[in-house]
DNA sequence: AACAAAAATGTAAACGTTTACATTTAATCT
DNA sequence: AGATTAAATGTAAACGTTTACATTTTTGTT
């Protein structure tokens, strides 16, 4: 592979001008730079990043930890993160985190080592005290649906009380009494959130508190399916369920035509986060959407203006949810069950 | 950051010894690795990966471009790529290709010049010509979903034809005898190769040529949506739908239901690929399981092998897909209509 | 035409590693 | 003990860039 040097040579210059035409320095002559892009179209040069790299300290390269890339979620994070990258001619290196404590650090300690300039991690397993000694060690580091309380700034967050008390308050005015929470089983900020949303909209409208019902699983369709088949189990006689994401909703709602209830007829389901799929599953998902492509494309932005040394911001930012009234939830039924 | 002088003078050693410790040799005294370790821990000292690339040339990246990162399809390719890289301690770089040329070239480029050891391409919109000409300059380079015929040994391919072959196959065997076909609109390959396997098909099963139907259009939900609606509109008696993937199979099934259609005791539909959705989609859908993960396991490990400069094949992996049967298709109704 | 100022170019020293080769130190053999 | 060999360590040169500083060339002014 050609270097700097052999483009020197045949442009009959020496490397510093080369160097220059490259970076588009201004101080470079008509007649110069016009020899050297000849010579560097006629050899192919490209300039090796790892050198240029090393001197400049910049490698354009930012890097990404998701909990899992074949996750529609998360494949629409990484699309956004990506699209803003192709625009500042950034690079993007991905690593997933798995919701495994070790290999979150690995994944991240791998990406700090490779010297990413930006840095924007989704992270689910590791704590606030381990994510913020992190962030005070690498400069443009953005934390994804998380809020560290230590460094607010650094920090993109979802209302999700807000989502799950909307949405919750959404089916008691379809005048539903009964209505169960389907949670995600693992301890993570938002997952609690979630059920204080649901909890304090039962609550605030006069429900019955003995009606809380709170079922957690693993989150996705299996755990979705089996939280549902519990709660069937039990005979609870709920009208409505909120679930905890889309994929659980759709598991929840396969379970229940299984079982011969109509839906939304018998049993309004919703559910969270509006991925691509909510659309497109029977009945179409009554669901909050996570405004995600926008959340991840101010994350890249902040890490970007964090990089280069500006201070973006001084305060969390913080994004709502909004609800999208589709198919899978409708009036309560007549309580003549 | 701390640098390998840095390590070298706190641990009392020149930096040839660190450097012996670091790469592992074997050459280095047990007191001297134990205080070279001390010290790299004390300074959090990480070698730079872009001064050890320098010199080494290799930088423990590969990279990879897909089609669209947000696509179920391709997360579950870039899963499999990211296990296997991980697995080697590698690193993954991503691009989106977003089936345009332009943008598949600059992200092909992109990687090229970032040195990646090894290179995954999944393209849609160059020719065989110009693919070929990149696999020639990269050593490390491999297509997926592609059929080069001067590099057949750089490909991952998918036998299409066996599969839309079997699929229509399966529904003539329920005693289908009006089978439309909705394809992509794009010219590549495996539109043509499954629009193929549907037709020899039909033909081979002695069903009349006039009946074999093909709509085309935008491979995604909303393309179905438009094809079915054509395909209604023109008033064509079908009793089954061979889909081009199963976006488009979903956006079938939802146009049909909204017409007052069954799936699948009025309308069989099949779709492609088996992506993630397909098994939690109402009804589920029968598909053809395109194995994208063990064919992106592959790829990568051919990949590093030839980055390594081994030769692992000397011919075209194909691979093919399976059928699944689940819910959408069903015997042809009896025909009364 | 001579000179100053501005513009263009070149020289050489970094950047942080790896590694061939030289040197020192330790171990083994006579 | 001295010679020989093996093991451990050090020295210094590369890798391909960028960039401060020095030098040359061009332009403009008188």
């Amino acid at each position: 592979m050609a270097t700097i040097k052999d483009v020197a040579k045949l442009a009959g210059v020496s490397i510093a001008t080369v160097s220059r035409v490259i970076n588009h320095s201004p101080k470079t002559g008509e007649s110069a730079r016009a020899a050297v892009n000849r010579a560097m179209e006629e050899l192919n040069y490209r300039p090796d990043p790892n050198a240029r790299a090393l001197v400049s300290r910049v490698n354009d390269t930012i890097g990404c930890m998701v909990f899992d890339v074949a996750d529609p979620f998360f494949g629409a994070m990484v699309k956004a993160i990506e699209i803003e990258c192709r625009a500042h001619h950034k690079h993007l290196l991905i690593g997933n985190g798995s919701h495994d404590a070790a290999q979150e650090r690995e994944t991240i300690e791998l990406l700090i080592s490779k010297r990413c300039e930006a840095l924007i991690i989704h992270s689910k397993a590791l704590s606030n005290e381990e994510l913020t000694a992190y962030a005070e060690k690498s400069p443009g580091m953005i934390f994804i649906n998380r809020l560290l309380p230590e460094l607010p700034s650094r920090c993109i967050w979802l209302d999700n009380y807000y989502g799950s008390y909307t949405v919750t308050q959404h089916l008691i005015e379809l005048g539903h009494k009964h209505i169960a929470c389907v949670a995600s089983k693992y301890d993570i900020e938002d997952a609690y959130e979630r059920i204080r949303g649901y909890r304090d909209a039962l609550l605030e409208s006069g429900l019955d508190p003995d009606e809380i019902t709170v079922e957690r699983a693993e989150p996705n369709e299996e755990g979705g399916e089996q939280a549902i088949q519990d709660l069937l189990g039990r005979g609870m006689p709920f009208t409505a369920v909120v679930a905890y994401n889309d994929a659980m909703a759709t598991g929840i709602i396969s379970v229940l035509i299984d079982n011969g209830f109509r839906v939304p007829e018998d049993v309004s389901v919703v559910g969270f986060d509006d991925v691509i799929f909510a659309r497109f599953s029977r009945p179409k998902l009554t669901t909050m959407r996570y405004p995600i492509s926008m959340m991840a494309t101010k994350a890249t932005q902040m890490a970007l203006q964090l990089a280069t040394g500006e201070a973006p911001e001084t305060t969390a930012q913080v994004f709502r949810p909004v609800l999208v009234r589709r198919q899978s939830s409708a009036a309560a039924p007549q309580e003549t069950r």
